[in-house]
DNA sequence: TATTGTTATACTCTATAACTATA
DNA sequence: TATAGTTATAGAGTATAACAATA
């Protein structure tokens, strides 16, 4: 294993190559995954996962959406979807119910007790966000902000709204 | 399993919850992990990995390492590096040599061979940022750097060497 | 006893496959 | 036969632990 804390504290050069520092897809690269690691731990903290707080946030979007299209919409697994599904029904946070026209599919919606879980996710990433973009100010963020869209668009176009181009 | 193509090509609306396109950090974190998926599937195609350039890329930066150092500063663990350095060496691209004052340590250094690889691997990194980036011209693309540092350095100080802050 | 490099083990995540019930 | 949801299995990647040589 590596040394605790000890030997990583004392070196004083301890920083990257500068070729990569310099490289704006390394950045992004190593930044993104840390932001998700942070995330990600935040919601075990909370006893939930990030996926759980997708989901949710995706049925308060209003359409009544079946697990193939919640999988397909999140970029999820549909046999990762059941297990967090299992997880907020458990839990009263959304409901699952046959759907009449065809009983293979599930219908899933939200429930009271999800709308408020939602908004406890929501304060929850408001501060996770604070803590990330601390460094910049509100114009930054949005110019950060539409920078990331634009490159998120180009790599694929069904993923992102059209109509959220440069908004804050 | 998921359906293989078909399905997702033709639902009109698989775009992500306005919410979750709204969040910076979610972008980030989303963004991040596709773009290092795609660089290390363009190193892995050229049979290696991205860590194998990160390691030659710091070692030709000078200071004569040992596997302690590069680990560290990569934010390796020790034992993975040791896989990613028999790699280098099979294949001539770096030594490992006893260090004579300390022979518990070995001083890894960059052959002549393993400049070559780094020039090829600078171009294929070239590539993929050209790739990636292209909706962004110069002065974005500098826009963008400049607020990942800052991103990172509020992270990680001693992640970003000091003298990088606004360039290009 | 502590540290360097190394090897071995365990664990988490995810991708794939297999199964059921419906169509 | 194909599809929706589910369960089970396997593989990659990573973290942790154990080890031999040297200090």
């Amino acid at each position: 294993m590596n040394p605790p804390t000890a030997e990583r504290l004392q070196t004083p050069q301890a920083c990257l190559p500068r070729e990569l520092v310099a490289s704006p897809v390394f950045l992004l690269g190593r930044l993104g995954y840390g932001v998700k690691t942070q995330a990600m731990a935040a919601f075990e903290e909370a006893g939930f996962s990030a996926y759980h707080y997708s989901v949710l946030a995706l049925l308060d979007e209003g359409v009544r959406e079946t697990q193939a299209t919640i999988a397909d919409t999140l970029r999820l697994d549909r046999s990762q979807l059941v297990g967090l599904l299992d997880g907020l029904e458990e839990r009263g946070l959304v409901e699952r119910r046959r759907d009449l026209n065809d009983r293979r599919r599930h219908v899933v919606s939200l429930t009271a007790l999800g709308k408020r879980q939602l908004a406890v996710f929501r304060k929850l990433v408001q501060r996770i966000e604070e803590e990330i973009l601390a460094p910049l100010d509100a114009d930054e963020r949005a110019t950060l902000h539409d920078l990331l869209v634009r490159l998120a668009r180009h790599r694929d176009p069904s993923l992102v709204p059209p109509e959220l181009s440069a908004s804050a």
